[in-house]
This record gives C-alpha cells, sequence and structure tokens, in this order.
DNA sequence: TTCTTTTTGAGAGTTACTGTCATTTGACGC
DNA sequence: GCGTCAAATGACAGTAACTCTCAAAAAGAA
C-alpha cells in the first residue's frame, strides 16, 4: 500500500538486531536517498527534480541511485507496510467477517502512519493528487496490496488463492482506500481521514445505491 | 475504460457525416500509428518496439507520432468508449439501480468489443498483464472512467457529483471489471468474459465474504 | 596483512519526450 | 485555376530517465 509512509515502524517492529556496517551502511544511503528526494521535491516540485540532483544531495552517485530505487517514482513510492499488513491480517481471529479484519488492519495502518508521519503522508498524498505519473503507480501498487492480501482472506475461507470473488472483495476494499485519500487530499487533508476510511468501508458494507 | 478496444463503433455510431479532407487524413494517420504500433508489437513486444520504428511503419515523422498521442503508451490504450457509455448510462431509466445499469453497460461494451475487435482485445489484455507500465497504466484509467460514470449516478440519486459515497460505488464496480480481465487473461482469455464481469459484478451484489 | 567479495562511481549509450522553426499542404475567397 | 492563410508536418537540437560495462574502492574473511 504505498500510499502510506515509508520507514516508520507498524503496530510492532520487525528487525533483525544484528547487522553488519554494511547492511547498516546500505540503510542509510537508503534514508539517505529517500530524504534528499523528499526534500527536493517539496522544494521545487517532483518532475523539476532531476534524479542527477538527488544524487548530489545524497552524496551518491546516480548510479547508486538507480541500484537502489529502479525508478525515480519508487523512491517517493516503496514502503515496508503490505508485509506488516499481511502478517497482521492473518493474526487476525479466523471467524472475524473479512471485512472487519480489513477495516481494523487499514484504519490502524492510517492512524499509525498519521501519527508517526505525517510530513510524508501529506506530500505524498499531495503528490498523488499532482503527479499523473505517480498516482497512476500509486493506484498499481494499490492493486498489488489487494492481491496480497487476497491470499489470507482465502486460505480462511477455504477457497484458491487465487479466487476470483475473493479479488473481487478485496480489489473493492482498496478501491475504498483510494476514494478516501484522494477525497482527504482534495479537500486540503483537513478531514479526519481515519473517520473518512470508515465510511468507504460503509458503503462495502450494504450502505451503497444499489 | 481503457482495456476495451481502439476504433470500433459501439452499440451506436457516432459520426459527424461531413469531415473535410484534412480531418479524414488526420484520422487516417491516426489509425496508421495504431495499426503499425499493434503489429510492431505483436511481432516483436511493446519494450522492444521503439516510437522511431513505429513512424517509420507509419510513415510519418517522430515528432508526428507524439503530436498525435502524448505517449507511447497512449498509442496502445486510448479508447473512445468513455464518453459512450456515460451516454449509455445516462439514457439508463432512472428508476434503474444503478449496479443493474452498471451491469449492462460494461457488459455490453464488452460483447461488443469482443465481437468487433477481438485481436485488439486480446493483445491489449495480455500487454496489461505483461507490461508493468501499461497495467498501471490502466488501471489508472479505469479509475478516471470510474469517477466519470459517478457523475450520471450521482445526478440520479440527488448527490453532489463528487459524493464520496457514489465514487466508492462506482469504483469498486471498476476495480470488479479489473479483476474480471485479468482472470481472464490469466487463464488464457479462454473463459466467457461476459460471464466472468457478471460474476464479479456478483460478488458487489452481496455475494461478497463479509 | 592479504585475498575475496560486495559496493560504488565514471562513462558511454539508448529512448521517450519537448520545443523550435522552416517547409509543406489543405482550406478558402477570388 | 490562383494566391493567401492557417494548419500540419518534418528536421533538428536538447533533456532526463534509465541501462550496461568496467575499473576503483571498501568491507569481510583468513
Amino acid at each position: 500500500m504505498t500510499t502510506m509512509a515509508a520507514t516508520a515502524p507498524l503496530p510492532f517492529e520487525q528487525h533483525q538486531p544484528p547487522m553488519g556496517l554494511r547492511e547498516r551502511k546500505k540503510l542509510k544511503t537508503r534514508i539517505a536517498i529517500r530524504k534528499a528526494t523528499y526534500r527536493l521535491i517539496a522544494e521545487q516540485g517532483y518532475e523539476a527534480t532531476t534524479v542527477e540532483q538527488i544524487a548530489a544531495a545524497a552524496e551518491v552517485s546516480p548510479s547508486t541511485v538507480f541500484r537502489y530505487f529502479p525508478t525515480k517514482e519508487d523512491i517517493v513510492l516503496t514502503d515496508e507496510y503490505d508485509p506488516v499488513m499481511e502478517a497482521v491480517l492473518r493474526a487476525r481471529p479466523a471467524d472475524e467477517p473479512p471485512l472487519e479484519s480489513l477495516r481494523i488492519i487499514l484504519t490502524g495502518a492510517v492512524a499509525s502512519i498519521l501519527e508517526h508521519e505525517p510530513e510524508e503522508m501529506h506530500l505524498r498524498t499531495r503528490l498523488m493528487l499532482e503527479v499523473p505519473s505517480l498516482r497512476a503507480r500509486m493506484t498499481e501498487t494499490m492493486a498489488e496490496t489487494s492481491q496480497l492480501l487476497a491470499r489470507p482472506i482465502a486460505d480462511r475461507a477455504g477457497r484458491e488463492p487465487d479466487d476470483l470473488e475473493v479479488r473481487v472483495f478485496t480489489a473493492a476494499v482498496m478501491a475504498a482506500l483510494r476514494e478516501a485519500l484522494i477525497h482527504w487530499g482534495e479537500r486540503g487533508q483537513q478531514d479526519d481521514l481515519v473517520a473518512l476510511v470508515d465510511r468507504t468501508l460503509d458503503v462495502l458494507e450494504g450502505g451503497l445505491p444499489l
């Protein structure tokens, strides 16, 4: 789920404490590139910011930037929330209604990100509205998340992992989340985003204008 | 709705008979570029086909190609179905349940395209599965279609044109369509696509594993 | 230290796309 | 048919995101 923050810890931390100097340096570089990117984009806008500038600001070569992130879009969009969300989903009671599980996970994730990295969240949502290529990629990333969440739900229901009905279900949920984010962004990010997500999920719960 | 064909007529034709030589030539060029593109991509694949090759095959300059299509992706994806679908939606009886209206429109559109331009449909769906950038753009285009369809539905229900609930509704419908297409493509495009679309829409009608 | 492996930077090359400008070509009044 | 004007085209130069290759540098193991 790309729209949600980048580095912060979710409900539960996930860290292998022992980490060699090499690994630590790599993580540092990764973060430096992302921070530089966020700063430059906040100052100049997305398109006006070149990878060369990003590399210079992060004090690495352009080659290195592309080694860490396959595309410029990915510098902004990559996050590590998907596996966490899947884990949390698997940890939910098996007899909980799937929509309820997803509601808890999504509202929880949104709340957590808003608390821990509000600036990133705001910038990302703004970019999602303004930059077409980023919006497209974000939407696609959410579709991937949908697929990821479909597995546990299918397992739980005793269906095939790629069951069509289940995939439609999770896709609808992610689409609802997307609309909540867009709505939030379009109104200047003033509303209570968690409440908006709840509202959009209510629509799927039978509140739609059928 | 990008996934669906390019040039063919839908339920009702839309043509202003009088058209100067200039206009006719432009349309010809447009079609030539698209045909050349489809042919080259079918032969070599999407990434291996350069705009230069396309221009040469269509016997125009690269500049002209970009004048007709803003991006290479658009050559493959652009279609003219959205306005038609919106018109058909507006023509449906106002007291028809929205999901029923959309079901008729989407299955009708899919059926029409499968009948008139099966090859394009197949190629597009294949590319949607294989080329990430195209898939992202297609998903995004469907989100745009969702927004377009939301307006008439909101009108009908006496709601604001950007009503959140309505947007979630149409977004869910388009997400369902997307899943139907993906499912169809993943199984080698052997199943009855119209039936698949019906099935996915059934999920929204209360058949979801809530 | 020395040897090995991983990481990095430098540079050259490709391609999608943008902007400009001169040339061509259809439209239209005569 | 003819000349004029606007639109369409092609040629060209330029930018920036990526890719590939290779040699230098830095980390880990012995």
